[in-house]
DNA sequence: CCGCTCCATGGAAACGATTCCATCATGACG
DNA sequence: CGTCATGATGGAATCGTTTCCATGGAGCGG
């Protein structure tokens, strides 16, 4: 377990140990003494150790990665995406899934602080107000999937939505238009999916198959989704539900359950889709008979499903490569801009005419 | 940025630096210097730095992860496991994604070396030898879902199969059956789930069926599998494909059109599973009616494929929490004992009684 | 031949914690 | 009352690097 030290090394070399740093990173050396260091170095296989530079430069390499759930492929992409930037920079990274709860991303914040960890990619669970500090600390953070904001809130324009509707003192006291709840898109780095061109061709496309009564079944965090739908269907119905497979299905049955006129649903995620799928299977609702669907997030089984679901497909794994590029390029003082990507509405089986009513 | 250190923290107690770490790391202190030190600490929100205690302790706190590929939703599972194993404890991880490439997988470790970070949870892609240099030199590796072992080869009973079948040097020269070719499961720990008591089951209920032409599907780098199955069905026709889902789905469709007698297939895996529907379906096999299906861990997706598939569940999410486990109280000197946890045959739809032929 | 610049070089000071060890006070016991 | 044990305490060493700064030699122009 012994290592080998720069000691060592410069002692080998009978060189002085600033010259091995200098000449390890890059530095200004006489080329005898450069090969001479380098092959010393190499045959006592040095490898210089993370724990002292990182104290010295009071900072610790690599990056952080706080994602909502691993276990939701989208985010396995992303992370995939991260992870493969970083290789190639032979960087480490540092992976916490929050759950999607501000309280459980804060204390991982916490904990990169106290690693120095001073570059993140998130896709937040808290706030603007949670990161701020953060940020402020001089964390460089790039936000991926979608910015922080204020959680979307479940809410509709049909009455009979069996839904509790709480009070929204905000909106309350200045009056303004739902969709403008949604925090103007704040000065923060982040790579993002073109939500709002997607769901607008998704809508647009069950509104040219007849439907009227279109939803949303959303995850709270989204609130970009959420405003892009309420903006293309003039506030139509969205049903919230929290990161879990139970939720999403809970969220999805009492969707179905509450709303028979509705024949459309928009899911906004992978695992929503898949709750939507299983809720409709199992409350007797053919997909696409009785019911259209599309997805967000185009998945392998989405192929395999029946009938085939008809998707808005994201680059899920470009999302956390982009992120985590300008994570790293961000070394200077400035930050980094933003990225928008494409979507895409690949239809297969899953939608067809309105029929009923 | 400026971060408060422990000397600051010292001075405004009144009290000297060893004091302040003493009663931070509870040490003995006299109650009413601790609870002004506390007091102090907490006012200044003090956050020891992980980077003086790691360089001073010579190791990094936290624990390194190796998996083949994030986008697979078993190894999400499994990293969920450790990430929130590791949550609990308050640990850092480091995630690194293989691909299943011993040479990507041998890069990592030597970052995770640089890093010094002496627990490690992976799933290893490279062999035996791959990995002792870094258990030697004091790592704690904890293996999880399968143990480096020789690649398994690809081989048959099928004279008539298409493929190549390499010669093995290791079995011409000391003429050991094949299935002892799967190194003696070495003195490594290990979170593993069951695989020969699932593939036992699985071959039995198939051939309960009336199946005699049952094929695998797996992975190289999952021997333990391979060697399973080859038990299990006395040497049965062994398909292997690297760690993609092109790999896959290419061995998958090539299994199906070189051996038309096959009326059962294994897969290995869900990311083989899904290539095997999708490439039996390209050519026109119907399941469970022209072939039967059952795959290796059971995914959100297997019950809504048409039809459902019948799985070996296993448990991922609890591989990579009681690995994390094992790794975390790993503190003292001697090796974490395995673990090996059950499978469950879920019978679906995708496996029908032998029909063709 | 002097003085200047430029470069290679090595010693030493950081970085922020933990931990060894010496010191000092206090109380107990002979 | 002296001695010893005990426990709290702070100074200083330490971990392995990077980086500042001083030194010294070489090269060059005047």
């Amino acid at each position: 377990m012994e290592r080998v030290t720069i000691k060592e090394v410069a002692e080998a070399a009978g060189v002085g140990v600033a010259t091995v740093s200098r000449v390890l990173s890059g530095g200004s050396a006489s080329p005898e003494t450069r090969e001479r260091v380098l092959a010393v170095a190499a045959q006592l296989d040095y490898r210089p150790s993370a724990l002292g530079r990182n104290l010295r430069q009071r900072r610790t390499g690599g990056m952080g990665l706080l994602v909502p759930d691993l276990t939701d492929t989208f985010y396995g992409r992303l992370a995939e995406g991260v992870l493969s930037c970083a290789r190639t920079a032979g960087e480490p990274v540092m992976v916490g899934s929050t759950g999607g709860d501000p309280e459980q991303e804060a204390e991982l914040i916490g904990m990169l602080l106290e690693q120095s960890v001073d570059r993140v990619i998130a896709v937040p669970a808290g706030g603007p107000d949670a990161w701020a500090p953060a940020i402020r600390s001089g964390m460089t953070v790039v936000f991926a999937d979608r910015l922080p904001g204020e959680p979307a809130s479940e809410d509709s324009e049909d009455s009979e939505s069996g839904y509790d509707e709480p009070l929204d003192e905000l909106e309350a006291l200045d009056g303004l238009p739902r969709r403008a709840r949604t925090p103007a898109a704040p000065d923060l780095p982040a790579v993002l999916a073109d939500d709002r061109a997607g769901i607008r061709t998704a809508v647009r496309y069950l509104r040219g198959l007849g439907h009227r009564e279109i939803a949303f079944l959303g995850n709270t965090g989204h609130a970009s989704r959420v405003a892009a739908f309420r903006e293309a269907t003039d506030d139509g119905l969205v049903v919230l539900a929290e990161v879990s497979r139970d939720a999403a299905y809970a969220a999805a049955s009492g969707l179905f359950q509450s709303n028979p006129d509705v024949t459309a649903v928009l899911a906004g995620g992978n695992v929503l889709g898949e709750a939507a799928v299983l809720a409709a299977r199992e409350l007797d609702l053919r997909i696409p008979r009785d019911l259209s669907l599309i997805m967000f997030d185009d998945v392998p089984w989405a192929e395999l499903c029946a009938p085939p679901l008809t998707v808005i497909s994201q680059p899920a794994r470009d999302l956390g490569y982009r992120a985590a590029e300008l994570v790293l390029r961000a070394d200077g003082r400035r930050r980094p801009r933003s990225v928008l990507l494409p979507t895409e509405l690949i239809i297969r089986g899953s939608c067809g005419p309105r029929l009923k009513k």
